[in-house]
DNA sequence: ATGGCTTCCGCTGGAAGA
């Protein structure tokens, strides 16, 4: 099972990127940030071509800011929009969906910017986060914790730690609250397949920054243990942040092997699967 | 570097992002 999140920075600005990314990394369960619709107006610009990928769709949006999903082709049961709970700025935000998925509870989290150390946003990210931490602590252990945190776990996760002394993302706090979610059994599993590397998710649209690597990695996925187990490959897909049009963001994808009594859900063939082309192969022939 | 891009709504500017 193939699971993948990615903050868009808006649904609709990247239809031309989102299509063609589905189409060639196949993921078997997307969740989305920053989508920036309503429900309604997500529905109307991809439902159709969602369904067509066999892909169900929860949704959690709004109309301007923020907006979550979960694609899904191996299940989408007991969805919950929003987190309970949380706090609001003032307002509830649309930032949390969560559904279970080929028998993992999985989340696709926006999780607040903090804007500056210390004010009012970078405290609701705080409260938020500690409401997130007792979510996942009432659900199952097999569970995808994904999206876009807003905290950069560690300083290899900056390009330039000094760059970002006074700012949010880095602070003690937020890397605290974050510890406090992981400490419940969760793996980072980008970090723990790629312990020294260089592995960034985000990039500044600005000055560059993408071109000469200059980076954050604030997009995750943490695996509880039985889920962490299973995973077979973990990584960064860079390619989806190069070209015309890119979020400035790029997908994080996982690969979990099958549990053993698992339900990988319909087996779709790939685009490329059809009537073979005469002339230009030879098939082998039955005598 | 003081937001250097990009997006949104809604109207041509201001806010937000990280």
């Amino acid at each position: 099972m193939r699971v993948a999140t990615w903050n868009v920075n808006s649904a609709k600005q990247r239809v031309p990127r989102l299509l063609p990314w589905l189409d060639q990394r196949r993921p078997e369960v997307v969740c989305l940030q920053e989508t920036k619709l309503t429900d309604d107006a997500f529905r109307a610009l991809l439902g159709g071509e969602l369904a067509a990928r066999d892909y169900e769709v929860a949704l959690y949006g709004e109309v301007q800011w923020n907006g979550v999903a979960i694609l899904s082709r191996v299940g989408l049961d007991n969805v919950v929009r929003g987190l309970p709970g949380a706090p609001g700025f003032p307002h509830q935000e649309a930032r949390a969906v969560a559904a279970t998925c080929g028998g993992v509870r999985v989340h696709s989290l926006y999780v607040p910017n903090g804007r500056t150390p210390d004010s009012d946003h970078y405290h609701y990210k705080l409260e938020w986060l500690s409401v997130l931490r007792d979510t996942v602590a009432a659900g199952p252990a097999d569970v995808l914790v994904c999206g876009d945190m807003n905290i950069a776990p560690a300083d290899a996760d900056v390009f330039d730690p000094d760059a970002y002394v006074g700012q949010t993302h880095v602070t003690a706090a937020e890397r605290a609250a974050l510890a406090r979610l992981t400490d419940l059994g969760l793996h980072d599993v980008v970090r723990d397949r790629w312990p020294d590397e260089r592995v960034f998710s985000y990039w500044d649209y600005r000055a560059g920054m993408f071109h000469q690597d200059l980076g954050m990695r604030i997009d995750l996925i943490l695996a509880g243990t039985p889920v962490a187990d299973r995973v077979r490959a973990a990584w960064v897909d860079r390619a989806a942040r190069k070209g015309t049009g890119p979020s400035d963001h790029a997908p994080v994808i996982v690969d979990i092997d099958t549990a053993p009594d698992g339900d990988i859900g319909p087996v779709v063939p790939p685009p490329s699967a059809g009537t073979p082309r005469r002339g230009r192969h030879k098939l082998p022939q039955a005598r």
